[in-house]
DNA sequence: TTGACGCATTCCGATATGGGAATATGATGG
DNA sequence: CCATCATATTCCCATATCGGAATGCGTCAA
């Protein structure tokens, strides 16, 4: 069995959206469908880039294609977008949370050092 | 300047959520504080491993250390979470929509061939 | 001071990644 | 069938990543 040095861009949505152009693309579908080469040109990307990115988000589901001639249009499917925001939606009331966690903390540190 | 082969996964919260094992960590986290050595046992990972990825991601923000003693106690920082579930939220209205866009497709598609 | 414990770091190997350049594939119009 | 345009793929490079094993380091108790 080999040894896996991180999981596969591939395989899930989180790995997908973890690169910054990737979702610049999908953010730039919301506007419609596009052939590659204009997401290239919108976004400033080469053509073979914006191609291997597209490839990427077409394999974990977040965009499709179909053929429209000679060119072949990219649209958002953002369904699998879905469970990312589910995850991280899961720590909400963390973050509202957190600052008042961490002042405590700052203060019981100040209040163990005066007493000492 | 060097060419960059993929974002450091130490750069933002994204590359760091990607990681399995980083968000399993997250999740157990939202229950209290935690020593390394707690980490690792209770999600079975080793020590070591588990050291690295509460090194990740400290460096982003969305966990924090304190001392005490002995032992470090990682606790949750949650607040970096909310930029990515605010970006994963603009494609909300998305995932709703996209299964009658497909159907359209599809069913566009068919007519098309039939018309044929 | 010296263990012992908890944790961090380093080194290593296997692999994955993104970008550029060149090239292959595919469909279309003539 | 051919030329052309749109897109995909391949190759190569520099680098990043994760995991395991070994090792370093800091803190505490005796």
């Amino acid at each position: 069995m080999a040894v896996m040095a991180r999981a596969a861009t591939t395989s899930d949505a989180f790995n997908a959206i973890a690169e910054p152009q990737r979702r610049d693309i999908l953010a730039l579908l919301r506007a419609g469908e596009r052939p590659v080469t204009d997401v290239a040109r919108e976004l400033g990307m080469s053509q073979p880039g914006a191609s291997k990115h597209l490839r990427v988000l077409r394999e974990v589901g977040l965009v499709r294609v179909r053929g429209a001639g000679k060119q072949r249009l990219y649209g958002l499917d953002a369904r699998g977008l879905r469970p990312v925001h589910e995850w991280v939606g899961g720590f909400e009331r963390f973050w509202n949370e957190s600052f008042d966690r961490l002042d405590t903390y700052v203060q019981d540190l100040k209040q163990t050092r005066q007493e000492e």
